[in-house]
DNA sequence: TAATGTATTTAGACAAAGTCCAAAAAAACT
DNA sequence: AGTTTTTTTGGACTTTGTCTAAATACATTA
């Protein structure tokens, strides 16, 4: 165990991630928060490993970066396309339902709902 | 109507496209054949005023390209995790069961399903 | 704990995918 | 036809992420 990889832990166990969506780049900085030298490479090169091992998620961002997301549970997220903002979404029987429509033997999914949240739908009201 | 658009158009429409997902960066290609200046900054904005128009559908690529797909129908996506491939699956309740799992007002969907396909599974077997 | 071998980190170059810009061209409108 | 609006163009630029080889840190074995 590095201490770079011990860092990176820590952060995703931290207030900083735990339930929040956070890209490469915002990992790394709140990473040079606690070692202002440590290096993009090791940074990705983690956040890789991570994912593979199971510890963090990997959602593909709609446009550009990545989001990584501490919890591992397969779970939906719904996102906003006025804001971007991003919330879970708890799916329990998804994964069931989904190798029974595919006829498959699914390893894991990704749903991603678009929507306009709340707070954006209000300040749409208030401009209409 | 511009010439640039009308080939983009045609490509959708032809077998190059249908029930196939290709990357921009193909469909640029693809145009090119038919229309060699075309610009790639051409064939960018059309294939997002396309997508907005609801003419195609755009996949976020799990690796850097995104694909796009000819049928705005909502379905859902199985990835091969060994070669990439991808299919459709026919998701045709999925919105309104979304719709009340989330208790939003979905405006779309993405689903991706990671599977091993067949022939990929049958390339392991042969190894193992 | 010293020596050795393995794995990780580093900086920076590189690559891929896509965006942005201002000028030119084409299309649409009157 | 003349005017206005929209679209296209080429190329520079940005963003996100990968690669590489040398340096460092870690782990292991004695």
């Amino acid at each position: 165990m590095t201490k770079q990889r011990a860092i990176l832990l820590s952060i995703f166990r931290s207030d900083a991630c735990i339930g929040k969506h956070r890209t490469a780049d915002e990992i790394l900085a709140l990473a040079k928060e606690k070692m202002p030298g440590i290096s993009r490479a090791t940074v990705y090169n983690n956040l890789r490993s991570m994912e593979c091992e199971g510890f963090i998620r990997r959602i593909t961002g709609d446009d550009g970066a990545d989001f990584y997301d501490s919890s591992y549970e397969l779970h939906g997220h719904l996102i906003c396309t006025a804001c971007h903002k991003i919330k879970d979404i708890s799916t329990p029987t998804m994964l069931d339902q989904l190798k029974c429509i595919s006829g498959e033997d699914i390893d894991s999914y990704e749903i991603k709902l678009r929507y306009i949240c709340e707070d954006c739908r209000a300040a749409l009201n208030d401009v209409v």
